[in-house]
DNA sequence: ATACTTGCAAATCGTTTGCAATACC
DNA sequence: GGTATTGCAAACGATTTGCAAGTAT
């Protein structure tokens, strides 16, 4: 009965030509349907949003792969790797490098940046026009911009 | 007799607080010293250089082992990365993430970004001047910036 | 003399791969 | 049925660690 509602997702996977799997699709539904599925739903109501975006995340394969098996939703770790990369190749995910050794991958795609907390790991996006380049250099002969990432790094204490 | 040559090298190591022990000295000659010691000298000429900056090396801790062994000053790869984060953290280096699995280490500590070619792995220098962050959002409550990284990703292929 | 450094080899971590079994169209 | 996908376990590359032997002050 719950099937019903992955038909959304299941589209979406088709439309970048990947075939709708049960493991793909429960990876699909915890990067993007901020709903649970039949776990507790955690109590709403915190939260002053302001944008409605569904849910930005910043996750890890290790994350992502335990956010599975917690949820009866069992998928290897090497599978979990390979869906990050399909999704991420389909333009579903980025990723995202700010530490040696992990990646992060985002769910968010739209054109942002990231405040990265040293201290515990974390990211937060910055929406792509709170931030102004300008004078930015032209690339150098023979090669194009594919992308600007801008990394606000951020350490625990206060002001300076 | 080319001991003399590393008196400024050994003050350098002095002043952050690091033994100038062999191949401490022979690693930081290796990074911010652009003239070679007993290799046979690569002809100058080419260059048409702007800025009189020593040298600005982007390394990584493989490729900086593979120059000390065949400059004939062999280091085990444990004490390169040993060193790298001693100058790291003594200010000597800073430490550029770009790529999952690798780090390099950038011999310019001065406010500046990065060129990073996707294609080779390659990274080379903006100036800090050459780019304009206006309207940075301020950090988080509760933490302060410790910097800001900004990575301009290029592929290959002329233009849009 | 003593504390700091080094080098080795083993351990660790995140990630990738080969390949037989399995699921989708 | 045929191809795409999965899972396992082994392989991997970069980096780190423990510890005995060596070195700077």
């Amino acid at each position: 009965m719950t099937e019903r509602r992955y038909t959304a997702l299941i589209e979406r996977l088709k439309q970048v030509g990947l075939r709708p799997t049960r493991q793909r699709l429960a990876l699909a539904k915890l990067l993007f349907d901020p709903s649970p599925t039949e776990q507790a739903a955690p109590p709403s109501g915190g939260e002053a949003g302001g944008e409605p975006r569904a849910c930005d995340r910043h996750i890890t394969a290790e994350q992502l792969h335990d956010e599975a098996v917690g949820a009866g939703q069992p998928v290897s770790l090497a599978t979990v790797y390979n869906t990050l990369h399909q999704f991420t190749e389909a333009g579903l995910l980025r990723e995202v490098v700010v530490e040696p050794g992990r990646s992060y991958f985002d769910t968010n795609v739209t054109d942002h940046h990231h405040f990265f907390f040293e201290g515990n790991g974390r990211l937060l996006d910055i929406p792509g026009d709170q931030i102004q380049l300008a004078d930015l250099p032209s690339a150098p002969e023979g090669s194009r911009i594919r992308r600007v990432d801008v990394i606000v790094r951020l350490a625990d204490g206060e002001a300076d």
